[in-house]
DNA sequence: GATGAATGAGATTTCATTCAT
DNA sequence: TATGAATGAAATCTCATTCAT
């Protein structure tokens, strides 16, 4: 009987996992807020697991040392922005340039500046690790979302579409950065936003028609 | 720079004697290949000391404390970033707007790249430290030599020439340390460098035509 | 040796079953495993019970605490040597010298290193509790063993026999964890046996002969 | 010792001053008396520092992590040690067999029991640390001692001095260890150790004459 | 009974800074 | 003035033990 019991009747696990999934996520935003009030040298293990409610010990259960809770933050954030563009790509397949480009600096800008604390918070955090591995799957990722989406493009064909695309994803990912370390924000912002997406329609006009 | 930094992160004596400039320097120069060794977590003032070939004790005389080694270091380095674009926006004082773009994004560019490893420390620094007032004034004094020299082009008049500027300056800066992330190098970073010119011209041209 | 153990150090339950008998037996073979690779410092109660294939719950059940698990293991080891070697005294009673000497040399030797593995974890496990009540127990059985095999030698007769059996114990032990801890082995070993045996026969005759 | 000594258990430093002789010897005499009170176990690095009067700080400058200590400990009196043996046997060069025998036990013996805390903490120090390289060394310099000796004994000539010399020492450290081990101690101590003269030499005397 | 996540005291070690020489 | 030994607060991390499930 129990053999073929659904996963749904084994509720056994379940709370257990709940709770673990519920001290990360605490762990994590203590280790964020820690890092906007203080910066990473205020950031000590002790602190982080004061603040997030558990002991020292669990903390250590979930992350063997410092090292591995600030890269799985800075892990599950860029998993979730890189999810975020592929989406975004795939729902302009097919789309005129136009399009691609706005939706593309937007769904970025947006990513980066809703939970804009988040964002101070990482970047803040990844002098203190070897980000590299982190940093390259995630431009693959980003490269290889925008490249397809590109090659769909209803109005436009690239000669040189690999630059192109490097291009367009490097001048994108770092302005929004630099846009963010000069603290523009506000009406400023928005203003420079549509300025980066008149330059990269600006762009992408002239690549697609000169060889 | 100095004009603005806070009188704790001031330098304890400006060093008048050769000797102590080249002490200053060897300290420096320690702390950039300390940094690219062991990142700001092995920076300790007491393996600046040891590489840098003076003592402890000595270096406490030229920065009070760690953090006035660390500004002190992105101090100088942005002076004379400041400097370099200052000197290359007038150099193109009443010129075209495609050279005004080519000479500051490759002036910006070589910048960084001829020793790139100083660039590459002192990103890994700037999380060390409260860089906001270095940054603002580096962003200032960036942006009102760009701005003095747009408005002299030769070949084009800028509406609302404050946002133009403001988004120039922005990408480019944005840009080159997003290439310098993703380590854009060699054949593929020119290649990038160029695309950057011919994306920034094709902004300029159509932001003096359209009001 | 159960009989002098402090209250403290006695498990918690005496394992009846089958299984816990099994249990019991593979914490402690775990427990020589870890001694073996890693040293006292390594051997933590996690570890154990992990290697062991069971919780630290359910070693907790049979060991009270760490120190327990640890006398435990020296508890059952000397007492089955003091075993062995009471049966081999037994064996002698009423032969000559020159035999009790080979059979009692011969037969701690090859206690020790039959399992030269386990003989080396203990060394190491010892420094890590107040063993004098164990160790004093087993001197006294060995002595008492050997005492009462002397008295009835075939062709001797000692004036100050308490003495002389002291010599020979402290001797022939002594003897056997040097030549552990000099690590001689094979036949360097083998040799060395022969000398200590030779040695002790030429002993016993002297004493023997005079008063 | 310090020939052989894996460069990772070095201290850090040669203490050059008299002060950082005495701050040395007061670190290890803490550790010592440390070692006696509580064992291996309650051996922390703090408390070595508070009882020898230095701040950690201090300690570790001179011991680069606690193996080092105990490490360092070791060596330092099995150099005292070696020497003392040493300096017995080039005293006895020329002498009778008996002679030899009864200055190499009562040296090994007194050096042992003189400061008997310190010859107990260091038998509870040694489970620490890997110490088989200054075992060996020790071994080594013992056996060249005797051995030198034994060759120009006044009395005695040995077919196979190598096999002779190795059981000798063998028997006469293991001896001495395993007497402490057993709390032997006063009279009864004096009266084994004049045993095992009678004993070692009643061997040297039959193996010298029997090839 | 069995389990193993959680605990937190406490261990080891680092390092910015001072100050006697 | 230059030095670098000494300091000790504070950081990282471990691990014996408990207890809810």
């Amino acid at each position: 009987m129990s053999a073929t019991a659904p996963a749904a009747l084994q509720p056994r696990k379940r709370p257990r996992r709940a709770r673990a999934v519920a001290t990360v996520d605490a762990i994590f935003e203590a280790t964020i807020q820690l890092l906007l009030s203080g910066g990473l040298s205020r950031l000590t293990t002790t602190r982080v697991a004061e603040r997030a409610g558990v002991s020292v010990g669990t903390m250590y259960q979930y992350f063997p040392h410092k090292q591995a809770l600030i890269y799985g933050l800075n892990a599950r954030y860029l998993e979730a922005l890189a999810e975020r563009i592929e989406a975004a790509c795939r729902a302009c397949h097919g789309a005129r340039v136009d399009e691609m480009v706005r939706l593309l600096i937007e769904t970025y800008w947006r990513a980066k500046t809703e939970r804009a604390d988040v964002t101070r918070a990482l970047y803040l955090s990844v002098a203190g690790m070897d980000n590299s591995a982190l940093i390259d799957e995630f431009a693959r990722r980003a490269d290889d979302a925008t490249m397809a989406m590109l090659q769909t493009a209803a109005d436009a064909r690239f000669a040189n579409i690999e630059l192109v695309n490097r291009t367009l994803v490097t001048v994108v990912f770092g302005t929004v950065r630099n846009a963010f370390e000069r603290n523009l924000e506000g009406a400023r912002a928005d203003a420079v936003r549509a300025e980066l997406i008149r330059m990269c329609r600006a762009y992408l006009r002239e690549a697609a028609s000169s060889p």
